[in-house]
Formats: structure tokens, sequence, C-alpha cells
DNA sequence: GATCAGGTAAAGT
DNA sequence: ACTTTACCTGAT
């Protein structure tokens, strides 16, 4: 067991940010997640966050899995003082960090985002992970009604499996990238651990290449599975908030290299913060 | 019942 | 090189 006093993480919204899908809100400040192969509880109250782990292993796992040696205070700190729209938005959503999640997990997860909601994503990946992950037992320090959890599946399994039977996953269209993108991974056609090392630009370039993987998807992977914080994904809804609050361009010199960090407000606030958001006001 | 959801591949100019 | 279109599925 953990326990960290600090307010700069908030897991509500973390797990409702679009960046992770396996995170579940058990109610009541508790939480359950899968990452990998590893599955956590956590809660979170007033007094801070109890990681339901042992020291060993939040040292080894969580604590780089949760980002926590950066200092978003400092990166929030660069907002120009008349930009009161980003202002309220990191203001909103200053709970949140970018997780340094599983590359191919990322790959993957958002290959399936792709026009699809988050609730429907998580049924998906939830789905994917049941039929072809690895079932395990829950760690004996878990508190909530779960008892086990499903590994996400690797390449080998995801290539091996029928394009008829990924369907079932309900991955509709998306059944073929995935299969394909796993095959690329597999045949060496597509080498993460390469990948991992490169700079940015060329990191999306290469992602481009693999089947269903577009520029959006591509800066989703960069910013969630290689933690690159200048990739700035852009969908429907950060292309109406700009078209909306930044008519004269957004201006992306000032926050060079943490782009991404601004997505995550932006993104985050137009969909829980103020009424409604971008895509609802411009009607 | 269209339309659209955190787009992309493939076909068509 | 750009611009359009089809695409699974489920929610509104």
């Amino acid at each position: 067991m953990v326990l960290l006093r600090r307010d700069d993480i908030d897991i509500g919204q973390i797990c409702d940010s679009g960046q992770c899908f396996r995170m579940e809100n058990m109610g009541g400040g508790r939480f359950s997640m899968v990452a990998g192969d590893h599955y956590l509880e956590i809660e979170q109250n007033k007094k801070g966050l109890l990681f339901r782990c042992e020291e060993e292993t939040f040292e080894s796992i969580w604590k780089d899995y949760f980002d926590l040696d950066t200092d978003y205070q400092s990166i929030r700190k660069k907002i120009d003082s008349g930009d009161s729209y980003l202002a309220r938005a990191a203001e909103f959503g200053k709970g949140i960090r970018i997780l340094r999640q599983d590359l191919w997990e990322m790959v993957i997860t958002f290959i399936i985002s792709q026009q699809n909601h988050i609730k429907r994503i998580r049924r998906i990946i939830g789905l994917l992970c049941e039929k072809y992950g690895e079932r395990r037992r829950c760690p004996e320090s878990s508190q909530g009604d779960r008892r086990f959890y499903d590994t996400f599946p690797g390449p080998e399994r995801l290539a091996a499996a029928g394009l008829e039977e990924l369907r079932e996953c309900n991955l509709g269209y998306r059944a073929r990238y995935v299969k394909e993108t796993a095959e690329q991974i597999l045949k060496g056609d597509v080498i993460l651990e390469e990948i991992a090392g490169l700079e940015y630009p060329a990191a999306k370039q290469e992602l481009l290449r693999c089947c269903g993987v577009g520029s959006k998807v591509a800066d989703c992977i960069c910013l969630f599975g290689l933690h690159m914080l200048q990739a700035f994904p852009v969908d429907t809804h950060i292309r109406q908030i700009l078209a909306l609050h930044y008519p004269e361009g957004f201006p992306f010199d000032r926050y060079q290299g943490y782009e991404g960090v601004f997505q995550q407000y932006l993104f985050y606030f137009d969909l829980f913060g103020e009424k409604g958001g971008a895509a609802r006001d411009i009607s």
C-alpha cells in the first residue's frame, strides 16, 4: 500500500480524459485499472491517493506510469495570461497527467478509437481483452468486486485471429486494421522498439505506415504511448475548439514541447467543462 | 430514420 | 496532389 499526499493528480479526470480506456470508476473515489498485464486499484479522497499495491511495485511501475516526476504546474505557468479560455481549461483539468502507457496497446487502442466515442471504445477493448488476452487473478490486496482481469493481447495473438472472429468484438471495419497492423508488427515490417528511439516527426511517420493509422491516431500514439508531449492530436472536437476560440490560430510556438498537454486540457474542458463545449456552441 | 461519433483507406478528380 | 466516399456499430 502506498499513500500519496498530493493534489496535482486526479484519477477521475484521467479516467475520463480519453487517453486510457481500461480504467474503471467504481464509485466512492475508487478506481480499478488494467495496464498491459498489471491490475491496480486506487482510492482517492481529500487526504490523497491510496495505491493498493506493494511499495516496490509502485516504485517500479506506477510511479512512472502516472508520470509523477513531471511538474505539470510549471507547464501550466506558460499559459498566456491574456488567454482566459486556455487558463480556464487548464485550471479545470489540472489533475490530468499524460500517462506512460504501453506503445503496442496504444497503437491498437487508438486504431479502435477512430469514428468512435469513449463508451464504445471501452466496450470494444474490453471484449478484445476478454477474448484474446490472458485471464489473471486480481492481487490479494484488491477490495473491488472484480476477482479476475484480462491482459491486453499481444501482436501474435491478434495477428492469428480470424477477421470474422475479431468482428465479434464489435470492431466493425476496424477489424481489418487491427489484424493487419498486428501482422505488420509481428513480421517486423513495423518495429515498435525502434520507433521508441526516434524523435517525434520520424516516430509519427513510421507509425503512419500501420494500417488504420492516420495523422490523428499517430499523434495519439505518440502522445500516450511514447510520451511525446509535443504531439497535438487534432480531432473534430479540437478542430471546432480551434475554429471557435482561436480564429487567428492557436499559439503553438508559445507552448512548444508541451502542445499535447494543452490539447488534453482543451479536450477535457470541451467534454466536461462549462455549459456544453464548442461542438454544441456552434450550431 | 437520418445523422454522427475523438478518421482512414481507397477510389475518384 | 488534393477531394470525395464508403465504412461497422450504436446512440440520439
